[in-house]
DNA sequence: CGTTGCCTTGAGGTGCGTCAAGTAATGTGG
DNA sequence: CCACATTACTTGACGCACCTCAAGGCAACG
C-alpha cells in the first residue's frame, strides 16, 4: 500500500474530502521508486505524460541559467504534488531535483484526468494546489525584489516550519532541512559566503540555528517578527463558503 | 456585443479551439466597465466570486508590503485573464490595479464552473492558463535573483513586446507600455532612480527607449542578447500532441 | 502662475559579491 | 593507519551594483 497519509493530510488541510475522493486518490499512482539524494528526476523542457508527487524527502524546483548560476523556484516537502503543473503545461519550465534521498509516487496523466472527470470537485481542488504554487512564487519575487537577505532566510525558516508541520515533520520548532549554505543562496539570490554570514546573525541574535542539514527555531515570535512573517500567501484556512 | 477576440487570440495561440467552446466563452461575461487609470479593481484579502477579464488597457497584480514598498508580481495586456486563480483561490494574496484607463468584464465564477462542466477541455485549457502565471512568476523570481538591473528590464521589454504581438498590439517594435519609471522599479526591485539610469544606458546603446508610457526597440536582436532572452517560459508554441 | 508629477543627474553610502585563505569532517586508497 | 581529496563551512579584505539623499528641470494643469 502507497502511504499517500501526507499527501491527504495536506490536502485536507483546506478542502474536507469524502470516501470516495480519498479512494480516488489513492489509486492514482502506478509506480513508486525510490531517488538518491541530489539526483535530477526530471529536465527542463522534456514533453513529460505523468505527474509526481513526494511521498517523503525534499525535492526542490531549480533553473539552471545560461551564465552557470542556478535558482531554485520553490521547495518541495513530503506530501507535495511537485509537478502537478506538468498536468497543463506538458513540458516544465525547470528542472526536478531531489534534496536527500526521495521516495516518489508517479501519476499518469491520463490517470488525472479520468479522476477529474469522475469527480469534478477534484479538479478544482487540485487546480488550487496549481494555483498556490504561483501564489507561492509571488511571495517569494516579493520578497527578493524588497527584503534583504536577513529577513528573507528568516522568511524561508518560518514558511518551512509551517509547512512540515501540517505533514508532522517538525518537533518543538525543530526540522530536518537538507539543504547546504549554497543551496539556500540559490533559493534566496545570495552567494553561500553571504547565507553564511546571515546565519551566524540568526545564531548570535538567538533566534534560530542552521547546522548539518536541520534548522532549529530558538525563538519563533522574534523570527517571524524579523520576517514580516504572515502566512496569508500559504493559504492554510479551510476554503470559504 | 462585448470583444473577446484579443482574449480568444490569446487563448488560440495555444489551443485551437471550435465554434461551440468560442460560443461558450463568449457567453461568460455579465456584465462590462471602465476604470479610470490607478484604479484599484480588486484589494488583497477580499472574498470574491467572479474573476475579471481585460478587454483593453494595462493592469498589475500589486503587492503592499507593511514597510510601504510595493511589488508588482505581474503585468496584465489586453485579452488576459487577470484573476482566474481567484476562482479556486477564492481571496488573493494581492490588489489587482489598472495602469492606464481599462475596459474589464467581468466573469462570475458559477458561469465558469457551469462551462467547465460543459466543456472539460476547456477547464484544462483555463487551468493552463493560470499555470502560466506561475511559469512567469518562477522566470521573474529567477531573473531578480540572479540579473541585474540592465539585464531584468532589457528582458521585461522583450517580454512585454512578444506578449502585445500577439494581440496586435505593437507596431515595428514599439508599443504603448504606459508606466512610469517608479513603476518599472516596482516590477524589477529597482529604485526610481537607478531605472533611470538603466534607461539612459539602454537609450545610449541605441537598443531601446522608453519614454511617454511608450517603449521603442531600435535593436531587437541586441536587446534580445543582452536580456538572454528565451522565451520559453512564455508557453507560446501549439500544445504537444 | 504656482503646484504637482515625473524625469534627470550628482555625491556619497551600504549590502552584498568576489577573491582568497584556512578549518573541519568525511571519504579513498595505498 | 596514514597521505590526500573532496565538500562544506568560516572569516577577512576589498570592490561594485545599487540605494539614499538632494537638487533641479520640464510639462501638464487648475
Amino acid at each position: 500500500m502507497i502511504d499517500l497519509a501526507r499527501h491527504l493530510t495536506r490536502v485536507s488541510q483546506r478542502h474536507v474530502l469524502n470516501a470516495d475522493e480519498i479512494a480516488a486518490i489513492r489509486d492514482l499512482p502506478d509506480e513508486v521508486r525510490i531517488f538518491p539524494p541530489r539526483s535530477t528526476v526530471i529536465r527542463e523542457g522534456e514533453v513529460i505524460d505523468r505527474s509526481t508527487l513526494l511521498l517523503s524527502g525534499f525535492m526542490c524546483r531549480a533553473k539552471q541559467l545560461p551564465n552557470g548560476k542556478r535558482h531554485m523556484a520553490e521547495l518541495h516537502v513530503s506530501g507535495d504534488f511537485i509537478d502537478l503543473h506538468s498536468y497543463t503545461l506538458k513540458r516544465l519550465d525547470h528542472d526536478i531535483e531531489t534534496l536527500n534521498s526521495c521516495q516518489l509516487a508517479f501519476v499518469p496523466h491520463h490517470r488525472l484526468q479520468a479522476m477529474f472527470e469522475a469527480f469534478p470537485r477534484l479538479a478544482r481542488i487540485y487546480w488550487f494546489h496549481t494555483s498556490l504554487d504561483a501564489a507561492n512564487h509571488r511571495h517569494w519575487v516579493t520578497s527578493i525584489a524588497q527584503a534583504q537577505a536577513l529577513e528573507r532566510i528568516a522568511t524561508l525558516f518560518c514558511e518551512m516550519a509551517l509547512r512540515l508541520e501540517i505533514v508532522g515533520l517538525t518537533r518543538e520548532g525543530s526540522f530536518d532541512f537538507p539543504l547546504t549554505q549554497t543551496d539556500l543562496g540559490d533559493c534566496l539570490g545570495l552567494t553561500p559566503v553571504h547565507v553564511n554570514r546571515v546565519l551566524k546573525t540568526l545564531r548570535e541574535r538567538e533566534l534560530a540555528v542552521f547546522r548539518n542539514g536541520r534548522v532549529d527555531i530558538l525563538d519563533q515570535a522574534g523570527l517571524r517578527d524579523l520576517a514580516q512573517f504572515d502566512p496569508a500567501y500559504l493559504y492554510l484556512e479551510p476554503e470559504p463558503l
